[in-house]
DNA sequence: TTTTGCGATACCGTTCGGGTATCATCTGCG
DNA sequence: CGCAGATGATACCCGAACGGTATCGCAAAA
């Protein structure tokens, strides 16, 4: 109710004159004079000196105009930032994902997704499928990054990557060493280091039902949280592991991996959010990923 | 037209309940669910979530309340920053005087002023009647302090006091140095340091009436453009000077201040601002001013 | 499933803002 | 000194917008 008056003071404070600030207004001269009336009314102090057939701004009118230029501009901002978050182009977006995922293509598809929405606060973290899900629920991040998949009610799910297994190996082990191929069930009498297998479905779970195709069931198994503790227990020669390609593809000293032959029906990352999150920034990253699992996610190899 | 709408907006921010905020607000729900959903529309973007059962900001919303708070903080203090300078009780005002009313009542005077205005800015400088009515003119001051008063027409114009004469001389002088009361017109044969004539009424009038007064006039003058310069060729040995007697009261190296007999119908300080200049600041200047007179300006011994 | 609480929608009356006509005042010119 | 033009203020009218009452729709709780 009083915005508008700020805007009719501006004019006429510019215009020095009543008949011009009403042309630029496109209004007539009489609403305009009354609605300066009323606004000084309302401050309870003359904004101009009508004294002179020239109209002047007082001190007071003076001040006046300075503040009400910058309100009227910092409204006008408002306006536009809240519009711009409201359509996903700013504010803040949460994505959390499994640990293992930092090989694979996730990362250029957030370069994808950076590119796009440049003003995007992006909020990552590195979580287990457990601390995913509570994190999901909670509505504590938008977008969850699971392997192989969160299987919980009215989840959005994209499947991100499906890729092979690999073999994580003491670079000491005569298996390592040795040229020929590598079949799992020679493998039965090792220590197989694997995940924790809650929640379900869980990268053990892909573990196991490879080892299960592949004729045998592992008699040692030790378990460690995340891949990084894991493949540390290899290095260190506890055992070897089970890993996604993408994981492969970074050296550590200590460990050597290797393909294996036979059966192998490999995993997957899975991208989730809340059905019921309907953040324009959640609809925009899908987008995003839309179009990257369409044109091809070759990312994979990326970086 | 939309600042209400900021303040309908932080209510329900607030509150996170239409019924709460529009109680708060002293008026029915349905009309600020529409004022909320007019905004919304406007902006573009939701500000709230209203999914659950309890509302909730959106992003967007969380940004536009901090804004729309700061808005309508800094829309009031606009306001409330106008009026006080409507009233006159900030902003500035502009105060010029003689460099010889620096040591009468003007300063208590205008320390006065300045207790009941502290707000307010003061801009003052020295300038001479010449300088003081061309500056009131064109209103580059709203305040004239003149020797002994400016006449030019439409001026509001108040005797702030009225003070006798006394002489000036080099302190080696035999005049000034005998105990014998001094005449003026044993002083005919010395050189009288004058000040301009111009504009009229002058100082210098002052000074001749006197002496006309006395009987005679000064056979040999000098002229000085303000009296600090006369002062300083009175130092010199250049000659004496008449000069109002609460100049007197700073003891200046080489100089001697002493009264004489006979005639000494003295020298006035007034005060000037233009009729139609109706700032409030001018108007509560008089008011202190009058004052100020009228509990008598004992202030003329003060400082 | 029913009930309750809350926000949205429909509809109506009043108010306020804007338009046209006119007045009052000041300025400049003859 | 008086008249014409310009400019802001005032008077009056109309339409749009805002607020109020009644009611609906939906979702969470019992």
């Amino acid at each position: 109710m009083e915005l508008k008056r700020l805007k009719y003071f501006i004019a006429v404070a510019e215009e020095r004159h009543f008949g011009r600030a009403a042309a630029r207004l496109d209004m007539a001269q009489p609403p305009l004079s009354r609605q300066i009336a009323a606004l000084e009314k309302d401050i309870g102090a003359q904004l101009f000196d009508r004294s002179r057939s020239q109209i002047r701004l007082t001190q007071a009118g003076e001040v006046f105009l300075e503040r009400a230029r910058d309100l009227v501009e910092r409204l006008d901002s408002a306006y536009r930032e809240a519009r711009l978050i409201g359509q996903g182009g700013a504010g803040r977006l949460r994505i959390a994902f499994v640990g293992s995922a930092t090989h694979g293509p996730l990362p250029t598809l957030i370069k994808s997704y950076r590119s796009h929405y440049p003003d995007v606060d992006l909020s990552l973290s590195a979580m287990n499928n457990a601390e995913l899900e509570r994190a999901l629920v909670q509505q504590d991040i938008d977008i969850a990054v699971a392997r192989p998949a969160l299987k919980i009610e009215d989840l959005r799910s994209v499947l991100l990557i499906e890729e092979p297994l690999m073999l994580a190996l003491p670079d000491n082990s005569p298996i390592a060493t040795r040229s020929a191929a590598v079949s799992l069930p020679e493998l039965e009498g090792e220590t197989f280091v694997l995940y924790p297998r809650r929640p379900r479905p869980s990268f053990a779970d892909d573990v196991l039902q490879c080892c299960a195709l592949n004729g045998f069931t592992p008699r040692n198994q030790a378990f460690a949280q995340d891949y990084q503790t894991a493949i540390s227990l290899v290095s260190v020669g506890v055992g070897l592991s089970v890993v996604p390609r993408s994981v492969s593809q970074v050296s550590r000293p200590g460990v050597a991996f290797r393909p294996f032959t036979g059966e192998n029906p490999g995993t997957r990352l899975t991208i989730h959010a809340r059905l019921d999150n309907r953040r324009p920034h959640v609809l925009n990253f899908f987008d995003v990923l839309r179009r990257f699992t369409r044109q091809g996610p070759a990312g994979t190899a990326a970086r």
